[in-house]
DNA sequence: GCCAACGTTGGC
DNA sequence: GCCAACGTTGGC
């Protein structure tokens, strides 16, 4: 697919971890309050894309995993909702502040690839992540993408 | 529209 | 728990 696209997302793991993911098989990302984040999942992600899933403030920080977009960018309801952490008074039906997408779960990495493991490998130092690590929700390159999906490789992934 | 103050993220 | 880096808010 020429069109196909590679990203990021962040997600504790303590709140919701590969493990969840994988029981859940698809899961909303409600909860993303940082515009540029929103604005990915609102206008870019496409059905297909790839998601590397991130596990943050997590010992260790690393990919844990992969997933894929299923359903491209809609409100996010925990916006509308006054007994969500994530509720917005500025938001209404009508005028949603906030997007999400749906993912499928793809895969759990036989070899967890710690935030280390990434930062040592010279091919990577441009990524994204490591040049700006808060950005919760973030693009991939291409040849990125393909770098990590070989180590998964090496270590047995499928 | 600038920018200081404040809040949040997330690695360590 | 600390704190650097960054995002957001709000006074002017």
């Amino acid at each position: 697919m020429a069109s196909q696209k590679y990203w990021l997302m962040k997600s504790e793991a303590l709140d919701y971890s590969i493990d969840d993911f994988a029981k859940d098989k698809r899961s909303d990302w409600h909860g993303v309050r940082n515009y540029q984040a929103r604005n990915y999942m609102r206008d870019e992600m496409k059905n297909g894309d790839l998601i590397l899933f991130y596990h943050s403030n997590a010992n260790p920080s690393g990919i844990a995993g992969l997933g894929e977009v299923i359903r491209t960018g809609y409100p996010d309801f925990t916006q509308f909702d006054s007994k969500s952490e994530y509720f917005d008074k500025k938001a209404t039906e009508e005028k949603p502040i906030w997007y999400m997408v749906d993912i499928q779960f793809k895969e759990k990495f036989s070899h967890f690839i710690s935030l280390e493991e990434l930062k040592r490998n010279k091919a990577l130092q441009n990524m994204l992540l490591i040049r700006h690590g808060r950005l919760s929700v973030q693009p991939v390159e291409e040849k990125h993408f393909k770098i990590i999906q070989k180590i998964s490789f090496a270590h047995g992934g499928k």
